[in-house]
Formats: structure tokens, sequence, C-alpha cells
RNA sequence: GCGCCUGUGGUGAAGGGGUUAUCACCUGAGGUUUCCAACCUCAUGUCCUGGGUUCAAAUCCCAGCGGGCGCACCA
């Protein structure tokens, strides 16, 4: 089997057995946009069960479920309605098509931030030359707008708003609920899964870059200046790394998560333990731990405000692609929340070991000889006294009030009083630690590495080595023949085992036997059960693996019990 | 977005102006068969879409849509 052509042999059959499809085949399909069949629905369900269960062991993780359809202002406060409005401009001469921010950054300040228009006569008027072919033949610069826009309101009038590119801004949102939730105590995360949306230019690479896809977020809140620990030697052998090429360890390297923290590669505790617990999550899955890697984004690389980013990549036909994105993203998501916003509410109390006491001293009117002087104006003069600088209280003759009248201040008219403020602890802006999963690219490096190509007999034969994780047919049960009772026993059973929870069997009756088995292992069904003479007399049936095909003969009864509990390795 | 290549049953392919479009596998019905893609009979199902050229288009041309690769973009 000549090795270029797996992907595509690979790919037929997610199509044939109903895994992986184009969507809108019979109106001609869109780019970037796939089904998942009846099998592959049901593997992303389980993974997205099992991406959910993972986080949930953390015990301080809840999940939360936002809209998708996103209010303008939300975007603007997290910086996608700028960053995804970049404006490309196209050479007329080469055809090439550029950033126009880019061309012209060094001689604009802010680039980033110029109308189509501007942008045009900017590049003009300094001969900016195209850097491929070096000729002066621009296009008019557009905006490329990766966001799907849409309006809120059937008529005029209409609030702008887009399709979430992320699930993060939902969680954002919910910050006030979950520190309720949480007691108002740091650590916490909130996850959410569903679909995230990017007008990409140029889907390209199957079901890679899609431009509706699946993802799941965990955005986890510390206080910066108490970073939860969790322990890292769960998982202590060496892992794949690829450090900042900047930064002081730049070179690839195999070494432990908790050496890699040590030594400062690493450079957040808690970012070290999102990274241990992705690359558990990944190999409980069935991913292949020797294609999975960690690679450091270089500073320039990361956005600014984050200081340590991760991606997690696993290799496959593709070779190696971005699955998880983790990043330190410090304050700035809050942060810019509560600034665009207006509220305070986004913000953590965080107590002091002891409370501390400050002294100051106050200027305090004379309640009693201001108010009868003043009368209607005298919470005007204490107002502006209390306001007054009191480094220069001792000068104050004329004090000037807020509407205006300037008054003559006395000394008895007030006192410098020393008093004590207890501060029992301060509001903070929480950290924010984010893994970001792309779904569908774990699920299609999962179906990539569980994809095994043998030959049997000469001929070639395929099996989908899933675990019971993320198998998508949990059993199938086949009648030998459908005769002499055979039939019966199997839709009997068949019954039974769809009544246990969580567990999805399927019988087949056409075709010979090995045609069947055939057919389950190539959408990675681990057990084989078939109905046979022997259980006409007694009951019994025959379970195959998958993996080695070695059949065992046992009751119904220990078949369901072991089906249930996930432990028919156990009967081996 | 641009350039090059490309699109034929569910899958993989042949046919490149001319009757009713071919083949293998798959799928379905029946028969046969005592556990790894067996066999026999029968059946279902296809030229991506829209224009154009032509007496005649799956075939040639144009556009759109989809796919692959490169550039660019994105992460």
């Amino acid at each position: 089997m000549s090795e270029g052509q797996r992907l595509e042999r690979l790919t037929s059959i997610l199509r044939r057995r109903g895994v992986i499809l184009p969507s809108f085949e019979i109106y001609g399909g869109v780019s970037g946009l796939i089904d998942y069949g009846p099998v592959g629905a049901r593997i992303k369900r389980k993974v997205i069960n099992s991406w959910i269960n993972h986080w949930m062991k953390m015990g301080n993780v809840v999940e939360v479920d936002s809209p998708t359809i996103t209010p303008e202002s939300v975007l603007i406060a997290s910086g996608h309605v700028g960053e995804f409005n970049d404006l490309m401009i196209e050479c007329r001469s080469c055809n090439n098509a550029f950033r126009a921010d880019h061309l012209i950054e060094h001689i604009h300040e802010n680039s980033e931030s110029i109308v189509a228009s501007e942008m045009d006569k900017i590049i003009n008027a300094n001969s900016i030359n195209c850097p491929n072919c070096d000729e002066l033949r621009w296009n008019e610069s557009k905006p490329m707008n990766l966001m799907f826009k849409t309006g809120i309101g059937a008529m005029k009038d209409q609030r702008t708003a887009y399709m979430r590119p992320e699930t993060a801004q939902g969680m954002f949102m919910l910050f006030p609920s979950l520190y309720r939730h949480f007691r108002q105590k740091l650590p916490f995360g909130a996850i959410q899964t569903g679909k995230g949306y990017r007008n990409e230019i140029s889907p390209r690479q199957g079901m890679i870059r899609l431009r509706e896809f699946n993802m799941a977020e965990l955005e986890y809140f510390i206080d910066p200046e108490n970073p939860p620990t969790i322990d890292l030697s769960k998982y202590d052998h060496k892992i794949s790394m690829i450090p900042d090429p900047d930064g002081e360890f730049n070179t690839k390297c195999e070494i432990s998560f908790s050496d890699a923290l040590d030594k400062g590669i690493i450079r957040h505790p808690t970012v070290a333990s999102i990274l241990s617990e992705t690359l558990e999550f990944l190999i409980d899955l069935g991913l292949d731990a020797n294609k999975i890697r960690f690679r450091q984004h270089t500073s320039t690389e990361m956005a600014h405000y984050a200081t340590d980013c991760w991606d997690c990549e696993i290799l496959g036909e593709y070779g190696w692609i971005e699955c998880v994105g983790i990043a330190n993203r410090t304050s700035h998501d809050l942060q810019s929340h509560e600034t665009y916003s207006g509220v305070n509410s986004l913000r953590a109390w965080r107590a002091f070991d002891s409370p501390k006491i400050e002294k100051k001293n106050i200027i305090s009117p004379k309640t009693s000889i201001i108010g009868p002087i003043f009368k209607g104006e005298a919470g005007l003069v204490i107002q502006a006294l209390k306001e007054y600088d009191i480094l220069k209280i001792k000068e104050l003759k004329i004090l000037k009030l807020s509407n205006g009248n300037k008054v003559k201040i006395t000394k008895e008219m007030f006192e410098i009083k020393e008093i004590e403020k207890i501060i029992s602890g301060e509001w903070f802006i929480p950290h924010i630690i984010e893994p970001a999963f792309g779904i569908d690219r774990i699920i299609w490096h999962l179906l990539d590495h569980s994809y095994n190509e043998t030959e049997k007999e000469g001929e070639n034969y395929s099996v989908m080595k899933f675990n019971d994780l993320v198998c998508p047919i949990d059993a199938i049960i086949l009648p030998l023949f459908e005769k002499d009772g055979m039939g019966e026993i199997a839709s009997k059973l068949t019954k039974k085992c769809n009544h246990i929870d969580g567990i999805k069997v399927e019988m087949d009756t056409s075709k010979s036997i090995g045609r069947r088995y055939a057919r389950a292992d190539e959408i990675g069904v681990p057990w084989a059960v078939t109905v046979d003479h022997t259980s006409l007399e007694d009951g019994t049936i025959t379970i195959r693996r998958r993996d080695d095909q070695i059949q065992i003969r046992v009751t119904i009864d220990e078949f369901l019990m072991n089906l249930r509990n996930k432990t028919i390795d156990n009967l081996y």
C-alpha cells in the first residue's frame, strides 16, 4: 500500500461509513462546513462528554452555556472586531494579497485602525511597492471580516451582532454569577462546549480549518498572587516540548512537566498543570502520545497581554497541527470588559493575612459651627472642606465651593483628626488560564491515529482501534444465521444491551460472518458477539475482541454485566 | 482572494463529440453456508450546477460551486 494515499483511503471510509461528510452536498456543498454522520456524531458526542468529565474531575469547575449570537459591544471589548477586520490589499500585477496594515506599519503608528479609503491614499502617497514583484499597482483595499455578521431584531434599528468566534466571552460575561456560585473563593473554572464561527478566507485540509467548528474551552480564574499548585507527578514521563526560540531555553527537548516548570521553561505553575491535564485527556481518548508535542509561542506570536502561550500540536496526515491552545491571558479579558462596560463586578476579593491598619489625618469640618454661619450653603462648605488638600489646609482662607461661590473659612470651622482605617483585603481582577480545544481537529487526529491498515489473506483490511471512551458502537450482535431462533436471541440481546445507560449496540444480520466482522472493525466496534447453534442449547454466546480477534464463550448474563461495567477485557 | 490541477452510482475507477455510459467493490431481496470481506440469482443507484458551441455534449468553451496543491491569510 503506498503511503501517499492513506489520507484518501481514510477519507473514503469516513464518507462511506457515515463518519465525516461534506455538508449540503446535493446543493454542491459549502467549503469549510462538514457533517458528522450517524457514526461520526456518536464519536463526537463521546469525545465532548469525555472532555467535560475530564475537567469536572477538578472539582471546582462548572459547565455553562451561552449564546452563539453575540452583540458587537462584547466583541469590541474583546478585541475581535478590531482584530478580525483587517484590510487586505491585492497587487494587480502579481495577484498576491497582503495585509494592508503590515505594509505601512513602519510609517504609521496605528496602522490597524485606518479605514480603507485612507489606507489606499497612504499606500499610494508613500509609494509602497508590492513586496513580491516591486510594482505599484494596487487594487483597492477591502476589509476582510473573519466574523459572521448578523443583526438582532427583524426590522431596521437592528443591533449589530456577530456569531461568536470563541466560547470564552460567554464565560467572562458570567463571571459575577460564577464568583457567587463558588462562594467568592478562587480558584475556580467554567467550561463550555459549543460551536464557534470564523469566516475563513480559504478553508483547507478537510476538517482542519472549518468555518463552523466545535470548540471546548476552560476559563480557569486564579488569584495571580496565590496561583494554585496542582500535582504534576501524574505524568512524570518525558514530554516533547519546543520552547520559545527567542527565550532562554531555545532547543527542542524531552522533559517532564515538573522539570520544565522548575527550569522556568513553563513560566507559570497553573499553566504547567493545565498542560499536563491536557496531555492526559488526549492520551485517554486514544491519541498516540508519541505524536503529541507542546510548542511555546514566541513573544511576537503571543497576544500583547498574554505572558505564556503554548500550542498542543498533534501529528497526523497534515503534519503537526495545533489542536489546543493554552494561554495565560492574565487579567486582560476581565479588565477590558470592565473598561468598556463600565461595571466593576468583574473582580474578586483578596483578604490580607492580617488586616492592615492605616492611620491618616483627615479634615473634619465642625458642622455645629458651619451650620449656623452658612445656613443653606453649609452642605457645600462641608463637602469642599473634606475634599481640600490636607497639606495646604493651614493656609486656607478662601474656599471655593462647587457652585462657584467663594466663602471665608476660619480655623474654628474644622479640626484635623487622626483616624484609623482597618483594611482587611482588596479587590483585584482575577487572572485567567485558558485551554481552548479544537474538538474537530482532535477528532480528526483521533480518527487518523486509530486508523490501522493491514492485510488479511491478501486483501486490504481496515481497523479503527477506538477505545471504550470514543467507540461509536460498543458492541455488535451477530446471529450466525437468521434461523432456528438465533435471530430472535440476537434481537432480544440487542434490546437488552441498548437499555443499559450509555451503551449503544447494533445488530447486523446481512452477508457472511466474516464480512460482518470486517464492517464492524472498520468503524471500530470493540466487541463482536455471535449467537450460534450452541447459544440455542445453553444460552452462551461468543465474544470476539477486535484487536486480536480472539474469541471466548460466556453466558449472556456474564456478557451483559461486563458490558455494563466495561470489564469485558477481564473475561479474557 | 489569486494561480495551476481537478469533479462520472455509496466508494474507487474506465470512457474524452454519435444507439440504452462501463467495471470492481459496496448496498438491498432471495438462495446456499456451522465463525473472519466465499458462492449463485435478481435488484437499486451515476456524468457537480448553470449557460454557450453543435444536428448531437458526460466529452469542447465560459461561469459558478466543490476538492487537491502553491502563494497569501488564519491558528
